[in-house]
RNA sequence: GCCCGGGUAGCUCAGUUGGUAGAGCACAUGACUGAAAAUCAUGGUGUCGGCGGUUCGAUUCCGUCCCCGGGCA
């Protein structure tokens, strides 16, 4: 017995699964064999949805959100659960999961997360500064600086803030701008602390993915190629008629830009293709460098593109057949 | 065959009044506290088409050859 599996059994804290790997990773269908075997054990499981695209209802197509002959009867939560017209934020996703979590543990299920975005594992299980919610005018304001004079503010209004960052990051020189402008008080007042992590109630058994740069690559090519003919043009059609605020995250997400631009008749359907493939490839370079990086050191990595999800999930599947 | 334009980084191209070169993208590496499929930082890319000539020195000037466009026959 590893050492793991007894700190599990000794600790009763519920178990919560969770695939965290690049785009193009395998990690859906993954997702569903764990929920398969934990079934095939007398348990049940419950795939929960931890990426920012896969969020929302318009994107089925482009976030390869899983359909429903994919999911194999298997439950799904957090897959299309938020309107393209409303911003999904980490901590929005991390309080939604939070509940999911919750209601799975109540009905003796054990919760699998799976995705690819690392803010919001983070968000989930470490918690995150308790920010109020940001007076809407005092954003509006915000976002329509330049960098440049945003930097300029921030270093009057929060010189600490701004001396840490790039003057160049526009994201992170808005939100700190917002929050000492909205709050009065600068970011690393609310950084200090940090709250809504789940990590200490819970048993997680976490893998993370991590196969070999080239062959996600060229997963990223076929799988972009396969959304233009499978539907995404027609989505962001779709997405379009909505006329929604361009910056919002559904209007950014890979591959609707240069969708849209097809539409509008400014680029070719190759050009689209290329672009968007580009895309997901340096996105998943991004998602490799937060997961080896970002990530305890102590979660298992899995560096092979082929491998049995049972004996990965192990100690997850003894505790389960314990109880 | 003749005329014109061009051959410089993986790609698209700047540039050097002669002192062996640079930007964007790609690529690599990294950061990441409420937009994260976001945002940002760092880094090397190289027979400057070949061969001769002039010169202390040629990617740059001259000659010649090759290749790619376009035009004329």
């Amino acid at each position: 017995m590893s050492t793991d599996e007894s700190l599990v059994r000794d600790s009763k804290l519920p178990p919560v699964a969770l695939i965290a790997g690049p785009t193009a990773s395998g990690k859906s269908d993954l997702a569903v064999r764990l929920a398969l075997a934990v079934e095939a054990r007398g348990s049940k499981g419950v795939v929960i949805n931890a990426d920012s695209a896969q969020v929302y209802a318009d994107l089925a197509v482009l976030s390869a959100r899983p359909t429903t002959a994919e999911m194999h009867g298997v439950p799904h939560r957090l897959f299309g659960a938020w309107d393209g017209a409303q911003a999904c934020s980490a901590a929005d996703w991390a309080e939604a999961a939070r509940r999911e979590i919750a209601a799975a543990h109540c009905a003796g299920e054990v919760p699998i997360l799976v995705g690819g975005t690392g803010l919001y594992l983070r968000t989930l299980i470490d918690g995150i500064a308790p920010i109020p919610p940001i007076d809407p005018a005092v954003r509006e304001a915000v976002r329509a600086l330049p960098v440049a004079e945003a930097h300029a503010a921030l270093a009057r209004e929060d010189a600490e803030r701004a001396a840490v960052l790039h003057p160049a990051d526009t994201i992170r020189v808005a939100r700190a701008l917002e929050v000492v402008r909205s709050t009065g008080r600068p970011l690393a007042h609310w950084q200090n602390e940090r709250s809504g992590g789940i990590g200490g109630s819970i048993a997680l058994h976490p893998v993370i993915l991590l196969p070999n740069r080239q062959w996600l690559y060229d997963r990223c090519e076929l799988r972009f190629a396969q959304m233009l003919t499978g539907g995404a043009i027609e989505e962001v059609q779709a997405l379009l008629e909505r006329r929604l605020d361009p910056d919002l995250p559904v209007m950014r997400a890979i591959g609707v830009p240069d969708v849209a631009d097809f539409l509008a008749g400014k680029a070719s359907l190759t050009t689209v293709q290329e672009r968007g493939a580009q895309a997901t490839r340096n996105y998943v370079k991004r998602q490799l460098t937060w997961l080896r990086h970002q990530c305890p050191p102590e979660w298992t990595r899995i560096e092979s593109e082929n491998f049995n999800p049972i004996s990965a999930f192990e100690s997850l599947l003894c505790k389960n057949a314990l109880t």
